[in-house]
DNA sequence: CCTATGACCATAG
DNA sequence: CCTATGGCCATAG
């Protein structure tokens, strides 16, 4: 088995990620802090991209520091953004409107 | 051990 | 807007 971080790790971004609120978005790296793990925004999104396809986490309200989509699919999380009322434009959201930090 | 890659980020030019 | 740089970390080859 490779040395993997330990599911409580993990846990703690699933949870922060569970909680973000409909129709509003968070930033890799604000969840990295959010989850008590400041600079891991990249592990963040290594931990999003292994998640199954049925997953119940809204995934699609993470988005970068820019606001940019940076999703593989970045068509089916705009579309699913905007299933929510948020608006985009060109795979981009408007952080100081949407963006969410307790 | 090395390099390359990826749903990242801040800063600089 | 763009690219480059340095930092972060896991995984694959």
């Amino acid at each position: 088995m490779t040395a993997r971080r330990s599911t409580a790790l993990k846990q703690a971004i699933w949870l922060v990620i569970a909680a973000i609120p409909h129709g509003r978005v968070c930033t890799y790296g604000d969840i990295a802090n959010m989850a008590g793990q400041p600079g891991q925004a990249r592990w963040v999104g290594r931990l999003l991209s292994e998640l199954p396809p049925d997953s119940t986490l809204p995934w699609h309200r993470v988005v970068n520091a820019s606001g940019k989509i940076t999703h593989p699919n970045a068509s089916k999380q705009v579309q699913r953004l905007q299933d929510e009322g948020i608006q985009t434009v060109h795979q981009r959201v408007a952080l100081k409107r949407y963006r969410w930090q307790p």
